[in-house]
DNA sequence: CTTCAGATGCTCT
DNA sequence: GAGCATCTGAAGA
């Protein structure tokens, strides 16, 4: 299995975001394989970002996983009953992360649609449809992600990231070849200051 | 297609 | 006590 590596995430975080466009996140759960195609992340550039959690090295009980080696999941508790799912990124001791906006199901989608809306995938509503993965709260929904995982290692075996499809034995469509990368502001960071214009979303 | 209100609980000041 | 890296269903245009 080509998943990839602590050397992946030991990069640049607005590298890591880009780079990780495409590719495959891929949860094992009780014994079924949950993957989708990653379409939507936002860079969090740690100690000079006001955006981010852990600005100015601010450490707290909450931040304490985005001071983890690269390679680590950063799962927090959003609105009182969403979570959101980062990747922890750059040299152990910088707080900064990756999140993960959005994708594609490309495995296990009858799962995930249950997780979401507890129905199959042939009821979901077109809306329903066409919004499934479009946001970070939805991810975590659909991969069963709360912050029971919060801190588990990307290199380990429930949860991870791939580069190619065919790592998971199956084959690509044309929706999988790579495209253009689009950027833009940060969603939802109204608090940030001069941070909110900085064009750290990236999306294909 | 868009807007809108309401849900809900943890985190940090 | 305030605010939050959000989602949903319902209603309107």
């Amino acid at each position: 299995m080509a998943k990839l590596t602590e050397k992946f995430y030991r990069q640049d975080t607005r590298t890591v975001a880009r780079a990780l466009l495409g590719k495959y996140l891929v949860r094992d759960l009780d014994g079924a394989r949950l993957a989708l195609r990653i379409t939507e992340t936002e860079a969090y550039m740690g100690r000079m970002d006001k955006a981010c959690h852990a600005y100015g090295y601010k450490r707290t009980k909450r931040t304490e996983t985005l001071f983890s080696p690269p390679g680590t999941a950063y799962i927090y508790l959003i609105y009182g009953m969403y979570h959101c799912l980062n990747f922890v990124t750059e040299a152990e001791g910088e707080p900064c992360a990756v999140l993960i906006r959005g994708g594609e199901a490309v495995l296990g989608e009858s799962l995930m649609t249950q997780a979401r809306f507890g129905k199959t995938p042939d009821d979901l509503s077109s809306y329903q449809r066409k919004n499934f993965l479009n946001g970070p709260g939805k991810v975590c929904r659909a991969l069963s992600l709360t912050r029971e995982q919060n801190g588990i290692s990307l290199l380990g075996d429930t949860l991870w990231v791939c580069d190619d499809i065919k790592d998971l034995d199956l084959v690509p469509s044309s929706e999988d070849v790579q495209r253009q990368i689009l950027t833009g502001p940060r969603i939802g960071i109204d608090y940030a200051g001069e941070a909110i214009h900085f064009p750290w979303r990236y999306w294909i």
